[in-house]
DNA sequence: CTGTCGATCTACT
DNA sequence: GTAGATCGACAGG
């Protein structure tokens, strides 16, 4: 039931530097599948693999948030690479995006889905479902899941803090899909949703 | 100040 | 397949 090897792995290993995140938005996107997101409160630990993502890029596309320029929302986006916006979306749900780019440049990764890992009972507790398939397959499932709220807007994922993301324990291969985003009115033309082929815990086909 | 609407999810038909 | 939840952010006046 419980892996100590993996838990220690994944609660030792240092979080992905800025560098990472200093780069083009897309590039950022794809690179974060298969990376592992670690959540902690309360002296609990949650995890889970990033299985899905989108690019979201303020300068030249109109379904960021950034598109038109900065706002009290929006403005962690110019900040530092790396760093964490959490936005609440129709009232009641909160989603989670990572910061691309350098600063000044507005960009960001939507998080759209997660494996679970490490934390599962307290994941299920959290979000008052069974099925391990729907507990972190949809954006603001996954902050319910972790317990992601507007808190965290703005702190820093490249360090060792309330959210962070390090690299997978073991490599493994896997098939990156490019799609459509979703849920967007505007900006639909690009294939900018990149999830793991044939991956369970993804949103949608 | 007011009206509109959204990077969603769940429940119900 | 579609409706309802539920409210903050934003634009416009």
């Amino acid at each position: 039931m419980f892996n100590e090897s993996l838990y220690l792995k994944i609660t030792k290993a240092k979080p992905l530097p800025r560098a990472f995140y200093k780069r083009k938005v897309v590039k950022v996107a794809i690179d974060l599948l298969g990376k592992i997101l670690v959540r902690k409160y309360s002296n609990k630990i949650l995890s889970g693999k990033i299985v899905e993502v989108e690019a979201y890029n303020g300068v030249t596309d109109p379904a960021s948030h950034a598109y038109k320029g900065m706002t009290p929302r929006n403005k962690v986006m110019w900040d530092h690479p790396g760093k964490v916006y959490v936005y609440t979306i129709y009232g009641i749900h909160y989603c989670l995006n990572l910061i691309a780019e350098p600063k000044g440049i507005p960009a960001a990764v939507l998080i759209r889905a997660l494996q679970p890992i490490i934390g599962i009972e307290e994941m299920i507790k959290n979000r008052g479902v069974n099925d391990l398939t729907k507990l972190t397959n949809g954006p603001a499932k996954l902050t319910q899941a972790l317990k992601i709220t507007k808190e965290l807007n703005g702190i820093d994922a490249t360090v060792k803090d309330a959210l962070y993301v390090v690299n997978p324990p073991s490599k493994e291969n896997i098939e990156i899909v490019s799609s459509k985003r979703i849920g967007i009115t505007k900006g639909t033309n690009k294939l900018w949703r990149f999830y793991i082929k044939n991956n369970p815990f993804v949103s949608k086909k």
